[in-house]
DNA sequence: TCCTAACTTTGTACGGCGTACGGAGAATAA
DNA sequence: TTATTCTCCGTACGCCGTACAAAGTTAGGA
């Protein structure tokens, strides 16, 4: 009936296991760990994104030769699998605050400060990552920030998306900058500089008055297109705000003694 | 003084050129123009995903060489930018209704159903193409929805960078399940139902009590994890609540003339 | 008119990628 | 001891982007 599990599943897992691991296996001990070789793999996405975590660059870090790496891992999609919930594992959940406007917006931080140390998690797709051992206690924490607020469960759902996409999305806004600038040498400053000239001309004839006004204002304020710590502050702001106004509401019509009418 | 311009500039505004093209060119004519091949590749990365759009393939449906598309385009990287903005200049951007919250969530939904038609945009980094023509466009549209609401240059911005965000987020949660299953062929329900009773056993000792008792609501209400549109909605609704909160409240502080104190 | 320079199209080739396959050697189970 | 099972790794295949140069086509200048 049930097809067999995914094998990816039981590496995910591994540590979380039910004791059923220690038999002796028969050949010769593995020289690293699963552990060791993902932690190598964050690091060098870390450091020069995920496409450089090639097999063969990865396992000449380890000093091994590419095809080892088979032995610890089924494949360069599993390993990146392996990488999302490793990477979200190494950040300690804090304590959640009693004030509700904290709590919202230490899930918002949480998951901000997770995107930027490790930018290429917002890189990754075609895999299923959630259902690690460490993107569960995730969620279980996020569930436990909205809790108590007088939303209902798929409210909870929804406003634990909202914050954490926005988070996400500012990451990958500044992401964006960031990677062009490594990939091209050129740091976003000096290619204005050198094509702001061809780019006036080539924009002559056309009108952008706001654009135009407010890229100036944005640009002279952060001295860059933009300023991702000051959007996140002010989107977060507002977010929040929207939130807690909804569940006042929501909580106030529920309640059954109505204050009055 | 000013370096060279990036070549692909050129490319991009192409079509609002100075009127200095027209001038002969001395070998054959091309048979294609760079419109079709940038469409062609837009088809190819709407039905497959950015990872088809190899030059290999585009060539080949296009029936050329594949060395040839070089010579309508000078790298793969040049290719995405040109359909990168190409994409966002199919999308007619309607007029701007009169109401502010009309305005507010129109700009999301046109950002949302442009990436959910062209997901692959969400998948585009190291590239600077949001200097596009159509970007510009795109972007001087958004900032005139949020014009008028009293917000200050850099708040407008922010604002801009919240909706637009989100609703990317919101394409992107989806993208991630729609391509592990495009990619692994088994449906997300099927995956599930193989692998509950392995995941169950996995996760034995530990207890969520909030994830398992909102994922079972999620799931009950959706057939799915999650529902995306109703995540927009509801996402959208507090954002925009936030935002003309904090619109009204700004505007109420800098008119002259206080009503009272 | 013909020559020449510029341009398009294309074949070949190089270095990189993920990984299938099979062999050699080591460690455990029998 | 022998058989089995595991680790490690060399080789190879089919992809990728694209550098390079040859071959063919066109327009401008003589």
């Amino acid at each position: 009936m049930t097809r067999d599990p995914d094998p990816s599943l039981r590496l995910l897992w591994r540590h979380a296991a039910p004791g059923q691991e220690p038999q002796r296996r028969r050949g010769p001990k593995q020289r690293l760990s699963v552990d060791e070789v993902v932690d190598a793999a964050i690091g060098l996405a870390d450091a020069e994104g995920l496409d450089a975590v090639t097999m063969r660059g990865l396992a000449g870090r380890l000093g091994l030769a590419p095809m080892t790496l088979y032995t610890y891992v089924p494949s360069r999609q599993d390993l990146i699998v392996l990488m999302v919930d490793q990477a979200l594992g190494r950040t300690h959940l804090p304590e959640l605050p009693d004030d509700a406007r904290l709590r919202l917006e230490l899930v918002a931080r949480v998951q901000h400060d997770d995107c930027r140390a490790h930018p290429w998690l917002l890189d990754v797709t075609g895999v299923r990552a959630w259902l690690g051992p460490h993107a569960a206690d995730r969620y279980e924490w996020q569930l436990a920030a909205v809790d108590g607020l007088g939303l209902g469960d798929i409210e909870m759902d929804q406003t634990v998306a909202l914050l954490v996409g926005f988070a996400g999305s500012i990451v990958h806004a500044e992401h964006r900058v960031r990677r062009a600038e490594q990939e091209s040498g050129v740091s976003d400053r000096e290619w204005w500089d050198a094509n702001a000239p061809a780019l006036g001309e080539l924009m002559a004839g056309r009108s952008y008055p706001l654009a135009g006004r407010v890229g100036l204002t944005v640009g002279e304020a952060y001295q860059a297109a933009g300023s991702p710590e000051r959007e996140l502050e002010f989107g977060l702001a507002r977010i929040i705000d929207g939130v807690l106004a909804h569940a006042s509401r929501a909580s106030a019509d529920q309640s059954p003694p109505a204050p009055e009418r």
